[in-house]
DNA sequence: AAGCTTAATGAGAATGAATCTAGTTTGCGT
DNA sequence: ACGCAAACTAGATTCATTCTCATTAAGCTT
């Protein structure tokens, strides 16, 4: 990984904003830094959290709300981590991602990418009558700490 | 689709859950069969409303712990349908499944399947640090009706 | 720089899927 | 038939997410 990915990843998300028509504000702002901040997957109230003792506070609903308009404009992208509970990850310009393994017992979440998966995802949605914005592929079962 | 899967499905079910030491009670037996009858995913809330008009009367509570159950025997499969919804389907005891495309427009699910896609989560399943018992493949996009 | 328009924000209420609780019924071994 | 634990029902509760609305402030316009 480049060094500062997470800097320029900001900076884009926010010139996207403001090309989208968006104004800056504070709350939104904070909860790209915090999304920056990470890469892989956090949940919206993991941000409220972090961002709770900024002052001015970010209200909660401002999270959700940035968070939905960042996944609007493909800045973010949000993954089921469980039980109805969703996590939000930056989305790389370039289109380079990753999928998850997620732990049955602790909730752990392994992040890893393959060549070949995405190779067939792309032939497999070619061939379907249906027009494929994105993929999700989630791996169930025990990590390694968890299986012994 | 051989005829009367669903039949053979609703049967092993209630045997597999009378053998892990489960008595035979008239809430689950009923949702085993409205799964049954349904060959592609399901919401909880569907089953309580289809289930709703029997006398007596099928409580919710009743439906969520029968899925729970059959999910924990590894006879239903549960996937996120959206923004926070579960649906339920049944697995196929010799392991033939499917996966999802969903339309963001209408929720409409096509279901496919895909043998190469299998091959290769498969494949990467070896090498990875972790011990995969199930995985789970969505696509999402617009269906053929809505990108008209 | 002051005024204006309207997006953005904060606080808290509302929603809705899922879970829990308590009291009742029922399956099933004795 | 009896007794006990499992299963059931109805309703309360939890908790992530969404909504409402009064307030603030970005960024034009003059
Ligand atoms: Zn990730
Ligand atoms: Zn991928
Ligand atoms: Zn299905
Ligand atoms: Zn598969």
């Amino acid at each position: 990984m480049t060094a500062g990915a997470e800097i320029d990843w900001a900076d884009h998300a926010l010139t996207t904003l403001q090309e989208a028509g968006h104004r800056r504000g504070g709350a939104r702002t904070a909860v790209v830094e915090a999304l920056a901040a990470h890469d892989c997957a956090v949940t919206a109230l993991d941000l409220d959290d972090e961002l709770a003792r900024r002052r001015p506070r970010v209200a909660r609903a401002s999270v959700y709300r940035a968070l939905e308009q960042l996944e609007q404009l493909g800045l973010v992208r949000r993954i089921e981590v469980g039980r109805g509970v969703a996590g939000y990850e930056r989305v790389d310009p370039t289109g380079h991602h990753h999928h998850h393994a997620i732990c049955r017992d602790c909730g752990r979440m392994v992040p890893f990418e393959d060549r070949s998966l995405e190779r067939a995802i792309g032939k497999l949605c070619e061939d379907l009558d249906f027009e494929v914005a994105e993929h999700d592929v989630v791996l169930r079962g025990r990590c390694q700490h968890c299986s012994l």
